[in-house]
DNA sequence: AGCACGCCGACT
DNA sequence: GTCGGCGTGCTC
C-alpha cells in the first residue's frame, strides 16, 4: 500500500527532536494511528513526559528493547518544513541547541490541551414569557447584533444584566446555548476599506512595497522616513495587499507600549483588530493566537520579537518597525537579532521584509549599498511642521553650579514656552533620582552585593535600586563602609531628581515625570502619556521611553539635558545609538503647525556625531561612521562574536578564558583573532563573575562553523556557563 | 532539564 | 555504621 511521504504507520521507528537539552534527536515508536513527520508529540523521556517534534525516520542504532513509543499526539497544526528548516538556520546562525531553539517555537500555554469546546450564546427562537426591562435589554442586544454569539458573561456585560437573567432566558430556549471550538479565528481584516489619502512619495512607496509583496517572493526593503512621514500608513497598504494575496502579515514593534495606539491604526485601516503576540497577552489569548496562527485564523499578528517562532501556515510580509531599535536583540536566554531572523525566515517562505525607521541602523545602509536591500524613503511631513531647528548649549560657557543640570539658555526656552502655553520636554536618559550614592566621609560608592554595578537611588520607590539585576534595598543612613552617619549624598542627575530642579526653576507649571518604574503597568503608562499629549502636563521629564513614537502636538521644546551621555565610554555603538536617539528625541518637536527647537546641552560641540546631528546631515555621519568602522574591520564589515563565561568561581572563569584563548587554532584557520579574557562589562551579576573573549573575523569568513569547532575543544564542568552572542551590540 | 547513581565527610 | 553533600552521566 502506498502511503504519503512523511507517514510513519504504528510502530514504525521515529526520530523525536524533544524540548530537552540533548544534542540530537531520539528514537520512538510510532503511536497507534500513526503519526505525520512534524507532528507534535508527548514522549516519555525517564520518568517524565516531555514534548516534542517528529523530526523524521528513526535512526537505528539503539537497542531496540529499549525504544519507547510516543504517547500521543498534541491536537495542533503540525510543524511545517519551512519552520523547521528556519529553526536549523536559527540554530546554525546563533550557535544555539536546536532544541532551545524548538522551545521558542512552542512557548505557549495549554499546547498539550485536548480540544476543548466552550458554551457559547445566540438568539434562539421565540420570545420570553414575560418580557421585563432586564430581558428587554439582553433581546435588543442580540438583535443589533444579527447571527453573533457571545459568551454568558458577554451577553450580560453588553446588556447591562446580571448572568441570571441570560440564564433564565437560555431556559425558556429564547437564548440557544452552543457548543463551539474553545479557540476562534479572529476577525477578519478588510483590506478593501478605503486606506488614508497618500502623499507623492507615500503612495509611491506604498506601492512599491505591494508590487514586492504580490510578486511573493523573498525581498528586503528599507522604509526610511522621519518621524511623521507616514510609515506606518505606507506599510499598512503593504499589509492590505499581503492581506489579498491570501497570506499572512507580521508587525513587529520593539515595545508593547507601543502596540495600543498600533491596534488602533489597524482598527482604523482593516476594521478588526489583529491579533497580538507579546509578553502582556493573557494565557487563553496566546494560546488562541499560537493556534490561529497555525490553522491561518488570523491574518496579522502584531508583536514582540518572539512572535517570529510562531508557527505560520503562509507568512508574506515581516515589517520590522524601528528596526534600528536595541531591544529587537534579545540578551538573555537564546540571544539573536529579530531583525535577522525576520529576513531569514522571510527568505525561506518567501516573504517580504519591511524595516522600518527614521533613522536605520548601519548594518541596514550597508546592506542597502551592497545591494542587498532596496532602499524607499520618505521625504515629506504631514502639515506644516518640519524637522526642529536644532541647536548645540556650550555648558563649558553656561553658568550652573554644580548640583544644577537646566542651564540659563534652557531655563529661558523653557519659561518662553510656558508664556505661550505650548510644551517643553527634557530629555534625560537616566531612570531614578541619582545614578551614584557617595559617602563623602570615605568616598565609599553604595554598589549592589551581587553585581559590580553601582546602585541607583529612586526617591520615588524610596529605595536604591541595582539596574542590572533588579535587587533593591533601602537608602542607608550610615555608609556601610566607615559607619559614619549622615553623610551620604546622591551624586549626578536622574529624571526624578530633574523634577525637583523642574519644579524649582518652574514654580507655576505643571511638571511630569515620564519612567517606566513610576507606573504599575504599561496600560497606565500608556493612558498618562495619552493625557500629557493632549496638555495635562506643561513640562514632560522622560527617558528613552518617550522617544520611541508617542505623538505630543503641542510639544515645541525639547532640552536635552546631557548629549554627550552616551558618548563616553569605547563602545562603538555609541556614536550611533546617541545620534539615533537625539535625532528621534527631537523628532517628538513640533510635529503639529508649531514648529519645534531641540536643545541639546554638550561639553563637547566640535564632536563629530554631535556635529553630524545638529546639521542634520543623516548621510554625512553615515559614511564617516561607516568609514571608521571599515577601516577598524568591525560589524557591519566584519563578524564579531562575544563569549562570556561566568561562574560563582572568580578563578575558575579566567582559567577557562586563559585556556580558550590560547588554544585558538581552528579560529587562526579561518583568519579570526581572539581578544580577551577580560572582565565582561558588567563583571559579576548576580553573584556570578563573568569573563569575555572577543572574536573578530572577516565579513566572509565561516565564523560560526569555526567557534562551533574551537568551542568542541573545552569542557567545562561544574557551575560555569557559557554563552555565545554572534553580532553583539554592545562590544568594548 | 531533571533525576538517579555514586563516592567521600560529620552525625546518631 | 549511615545520612547526605552534589559531581557525573543518562534519558530513546
Amino acid at each position: 500500500m502506498a502511503t504519503a511521504p512523511g507517514w510513519f504507520e504504528a510502530g514504525a521507528l521515529v526520530a523525536v527532536l524533544t524540548t530537552q537539552p540533548l544534542d540530537r534527536t531520539l528514537d520512538y515508536r510510532a503511536p497507534e494511528g500513526g503519526c505525520f513527520a512534524g507532528a507534535f508529540v508527548e514522549v516519555p523521556l525517564g520518568p517524565r513526559k516531555v514534548l516534542g517534534v517528529v523530526w523524521g525516520a528513526g535512526e537505528g542504532g539503539y537497542d531496540l528493547a529499549k525504544v519507547r513509543s510516543v504517547i500521543r499526539v498534541l491536537d495542533v497544526a503540525p510543524m511545517r518544513d519551512e519552520m523547521r528548516a528556519f529553526l536549523m538556520r536559527a540554530a546554525d546562525y546563533t550557535l544555539t541547541p536546536l532544541p532551545a531553539m524548538l522551545r521558542l517555537a512552542t512557548r505557549v500555554p495549554g499546547m498539550g490541551d485536548a480540544p476543548s469546546m466552550r458554551k457559547v450564546y445566540a438568539r434562539g427562537v421565540g420570545d420570553p414569557d414575560r418580557m421585563t426591562d432586564a430581558r428587554a435589554r439582553v433581546m435588543d442586544v442580540l438583535d443589533e447584533q444579527d447571527g453573533a454569539v457571545f459568551t454568558q458573561k458577554e451577553l450580560a456585560d453588553l446588556a447591562g444584566v446580571g448572568v441570571g437573567v441570560v440564564k433564565g432566558l437560555v431556559a425558556q430556549g429564547v437564548v440557544e446555548e452552543r457548543e463551539t471550538p474553545r479557540d476562534l479565528p479572529f476577525s477578519r481584516l478588510d483590506p478593501e476599506l478605503p486606506g488614508v489619502d497618500l502623499t507623492g512619495d507615500q503612495a509611491a512607496a506604498a506601492d512599491a512595497l505591494a508590487d514586492a509583496v504580490r510578486a511573493g517572493v523573498y525581498g528586503t526593503t528599507m522604509l526610511r522616513g522621519v518621524t511623521g512621514s507616514g510609515k506606518t500608513e505606507v506599510y499598512l497598504e503593504a499589509v492590505a495587499a499581503c492581506l489579498r494575496k491570501g497570506r499572512q502579515a507580521l508587525v513587529l514593534l520593539p515595545e508593547i507600549a507601543l502596540t495600543a495606539e498600533f491596534l488602533t491604526r489597524v482598527q482604523e485601516r482593516f476594521g478588526a483588530m489583529p491579533a497580538e503576540w507579546h509578553s502582556g497577552v493573557t494565557m487563553t489569548e496566546r494560546r488562541r493566537a499560537w493556534r490561529m496562527v497555525g490553522q491561518g485564523g488570523a491574518q496579522l499578528i502584531v508583536g514582540a520579537r518572539s512572535a517570529l517562532f510562531l508557527p505560520y501556515r503562509d507568512l508574506g510580509l515581516i515589517v520590522v518597525d524601528e528596526e534600528h531599535d536595541t531591544s529587537y536583540k534579545q540578551e538573555d536566554g537564546v540571544l539573536y537579532s529579530a531583525r535577522d531572523m525576520a529576513v531569514l525566515r522571510a527568505s525561506i517562505v518567501g516573504a517580504q521584509v519591511v524595516l522600518a525607521s527614521a533613522t536605520p541602523s548601519l548594518e541596514t545602509w550597508a546592506n542597502v549599498d551592497a545591494g542587498k536591500y532596496r532602499a524607499l524613503t520618505l521625504t515629506s511631513r504631514y502639515g506644516p511642521a518640519v524637522m526642529p531647528d536644532m541647536r548645540a548649549i556650550d555648558m563649558r560657557s553656561e553658568d550652573l553650579p554644580g548640583s544644577r543640570w537646566v542651564s540659563p539658555t534652557l531655563q529661558r526656552a523653557v519659561e518662553a514656552r510656558l508664556e505661550r502655553g505650548e510644551q517643553s520636554l527634557l530629555f534625560l536618559n537616566r531612570r531614578g533620582y541619582a545614578p551614584v550614592t557617595i559617602c563623602r566621609a570615605c568616598g565609599n560608592q553604595i554598589g549592589c552585593d551581587h553585581c559590580d554595578a553601582r546602585m541607583v537611588e529612586h526617591r520615588f520607590l524610596k529605595r536604591l535600586v541595582c539596574h542590572q539585576c533588579g535587587e533593591t534595598k533601602p537608602v542607608p543612613e550610615t555608609c556601610p563602609a566607615c559607619e559614619v552617619d549622615g553623610k551620604l549624598a546622591a551624586v549626578g542627575p536622574g529624571v526624578e531628581r530633574m523634577g525637583e530642579e523642574a519644579a524649582l526653576l518652574f514654580p507655576d507649571a505643571r511638571v511630569e515625570v515620564l519612567s517606566s518604574d513610576m507606573y504599575s503597568s504599561a496600560r497606565a503608562l500608556k493612558a498618562r502619556i495619552a493625557a500629557i499629549a493632549d496638555g495635562d502636563a506643561d513640562i514632560i521629564i522622560g527617558t528613552q521611553l518617550v522617544a520611541k513614537g508617542h505623538n505630543f502636538p503641542k510639544l515645541t521644546l525639547v532640552g536635552v539635558i546631557d548629549a554627550d551621555l552616551g558618548l563616553q565610554g569605547s563602545d562603538l555603538r555609541a556614536a550611533e545609538r546617541t545620534f539615533q536617539l537625539m535625532r528621534q528625541v527631537a523628532g517628538r518637536a513640533g510635529r503639529a503647525e508649531k514648529p519645534g527647537v531641540a536643545l541639546l546641552q554638550t561639553f563637547q560641540p566640535e564632536h563629530p556625531v554631535i556635529r553630524a546631528i545638529l546639521a542634520g546631515d543623516e548621510d554625512r555621519f553615515w559614511s564617516a561612521e561607516a568609514a571608521e568602522r571599515r577601516a577598524a574591520g568591525v560589524p557591519p564589515y566584519g563578524r564579531m562574536a562575544g563569549i562570556v563565561l561566568s561562574a560563582p568561581d572568580v578563578q575558575a572563569v579566567f582559567d577557562l578564558g586563559g585556556d580558550m584563548a590560547r588554544r585558538d587554532g581552528p579560529l587562526r584557520r579561518i583568519g579570526a583573532q581572539v581578544y580577551g579574557p577580560a572582565p565582561a562589562p558588567i563583571a559579576r551579576i548576580r553573584g556570578r563573575h563573568r569573563v569575555r573573549l572577543l572574536v573578530k573575523a572577516d565579513k566572509t569568513a565561516p565564523l560560526q562553523v569555526a567557534l562551533a569547532e574551537w568551542l568542541r575543544q573545552f569542557r567545562w564542568k561544574g557551575d560555569i556557563r557559557i554563552s555565545v552572542d554572534i553580532d553583539p551590540q554592545s562590544f568594548y
